[in-house]
DNA sequence: AGCAAGCCTGAGAGCGCTGTCAGTCCCGAC
DNA sequence: GTCGGGACTGACAGCGCTCTCAGGCTTGCT
């Protein structure tokens, strides 16, 4: 019983505490009136409780400003209504910034509804399996989206044991059916952008493909290559070289392509970034663009409008991506069964005035 | 004593033991055969303990593959290891993605090496003091990081109790004595940018100023001005434009501003994203950049390279700047003093090509 | 050898909350 | 008037962990 020395200490000075601490169920229910369990029956969902017993715990809260103790309540519930969002360490060969925006942006509006938090998890690359395994796997958060990762990502294997529900943002590189993932449709999205430039035309076009060990990058230059193939026109090896997703990556991908291929007359780059690199050289070398050269990229993330020219890219819907994904993952932790495949957003070329 | 009934639920599919959850600090001991209390000891901080019983402890951790539980920890030591990124929405009119990312990043590598977890928090707009003051009061984090906010946030206000240990990114646009708050030398970037400009001999430098209601807009505008008085030109009130750090609001700022002035030679834009979208109003106007006008930005963020030609910007140091702020954080939750005032960082001219 | 002083260790009491379980109370029905 | 039953309610047992308290045991000193 015993709620606690309700001594007055200097007047509460300010927003909490002063007092011993924030007001706990225990005062509540002493404040209301009523015990302990209907008190914390009332918060929580309301069953079986009296109007009259419900109007005293409300109004209780609202003067004490109680708020529940999560962690007391996670300690018995086994719940802990947080979400981790597993980003890998924004290093210099990252997809670009506003991927990662993006991506804060669309969990963070999944969960508004919610009274999930979002816990940030930073996957450093030197951590290997470390610190954030552990974390995922210490039951700290009811599941994970995780965004981004490359090659050899131990997560992949981590989380395929389907212990803890998550959902990916971007297909895994090692595929395993029980992993639950949404993307957009890279392959089609670099054929389509393709497609426009051999209808523009063009014959003889180069791409500057994304990093190896990376989804995405291998997706977009198979659809590269499947647009050439579908126009019967076979891909050199030399009309290929390898960025890293970054602006000077694809500067010297741009540099070695023309070295290689000074015929060429277009380029499809696997991301805006490394378009916006290859528009210098370009420049540089004293091709116009898209007179002499025409260029695509991907993402139309924010870089492609500052380019000049504007970039004709294939937008990447990564907001509805990762909302799609948070949507499936509260699904999951509600207990509700996996999808059966992954999730493929379509990818929408969006044409502006560098091809 | 009781180490839990070990009761066959249907074969638990979770990815740590296939036992009943995950192993608790009971267990450990027992695996250890030490006392729970030892346990603890060796877990936390280990003295006074035997190397024996800190070894053998060690050793059931990593054969049971242990962590503690984070909830049952807060519980009783009223810590929750965990500090809250706020931050705002980031809708249309954001200072630019890349201030996201990079303060992400900060945030990550000054936490790396402890064992916080970073709990991001969205502040919606329309939300008010609603969920994210109840969330920041309600004990759930032992501090915060506040980044980037408009005049008016109720933040500043709730925060400055000092009832939570909290540092804001940015000066605060209400600013208080007991608010802590690391920033860039916004009028002294602005200053240097504008007087870069006077020595290279322009005489109409115009602004692109951000909105009215965020502090680094009104700063870089006073550091502009000051430049200006210092070289005995007072700045004419048509020389203003504000934008909203956007490439749209810049470039609308810019036709203002060509409409107003049209003998400008020179612009200050207190962001690169909106001296991007000038760098586009001048070239369509037909006024060569840096030939007849002269474009510095502010940020240096990732646009500054992207643009054509490459911005001549002041660079805003914001990962160091997040990072100090993590840093002071940690030392106002581990009870240090709070500093006497900001931290201010020297902002740092980088000269590229449009001016 | 005897005693104080450490050094380690284990027992135990909660932290604030939820959920089970056993009532209590007030009905209408018999 | 009594009884069965539904609607609510309160007591209580932990969830897993930390931390205070008392020891038990080894030392160091006299």
């Amino acid at each position: 019983m015993s709620p606690r020395p309700t001594a007055a200490p200097p007047p509460g000075p300010r927003i909490r505490s002063a007092r011993s601490g924030p007001p706990t169920l225990e005062e509540v229910a002493f404040a209301a009136g009523v015990s302990r369990s209907t008190a914390s029956r009332a918060i929580n969902g309301g069953a079986k409780v009296s109007p009259r017993a419900q109007a005293a715990v409300d109004d209780a809260i609202a003067r004490l400003g109680y708020a529940p103790n999560r962690a007391a309540r996670s300690l018995v519930t086994r719940r802990t209504d947080s979400i981790a969002l597993v980003v890998p360490e924004p290093d210099e060969r990252i997809l670009a910034d506003p991927f990662l925006a993006g991506t804060i942006r669309g969990v963070g509006n999944a969960l508004a509804a919610t009274e999930l938090q979002l816990v940030l998890l930073i996957a450093r690359p030197g951590d290997g399996q470390g610190r954030t395994l552990r974390y995922l796997a210490g039951g700290h958060v009811d599941g994970a989206i995780v965004v981004s990762h490359h090659r050899g990502d131990a997560l992949e294997a981590a989380l395929a044991g389907g212990g803890l529900p998550a959902v990916f943002v971007g297909r895994p590189f090692r595929y395993r059916a029980e992993l639950v993932y949404v993307d957009v449709d890279n392959v089609e999205g670099a054929r389509i952008a393709t497609r426009r430039l051999i209808d523009a035309g063009r014959r003889r076009i180069v791409t500057i493909a994304g990093p190896k060990d990376m989804s995405p990058g291998l997706d977009r230059l198979a659809g590269w290559q499947l647009a050439l193939v579908e126009a019967g026109a076979g891909p050199r090896r030399s009309a290929v070289a390898h960025g890293d997703f970054t602006l000077a990556g694809g500067a010297a991908a741009m540099e070695r392509l023309l070295a290689a291929t000074p015929d060429l007359d277009a380029v499809f780059a696997a991301s805006d970034l490394m378009a916006a690199g290859a528009l210098g050289v370009l420049e540089a070398a004293g091709r116009r663009v898209p007179e002499d050269v025409a260029v695509i990229g991907f993402d139309d993330l924010g870089v492609a409008t500052t380019t000049r020219p504007p970039l004709t890219t294939v937008r990447n819907p990564v907001e509805a991506m990762v909302r799609d994904a948070a949507g499936i993952l509260l699904s999951l932790i509600a207990g509700g069964e996996r999808p059966p495949g992954p999730r493929i957003h379509d990818a929408e070329l969006v044409g502006r005035e560098s091809g």
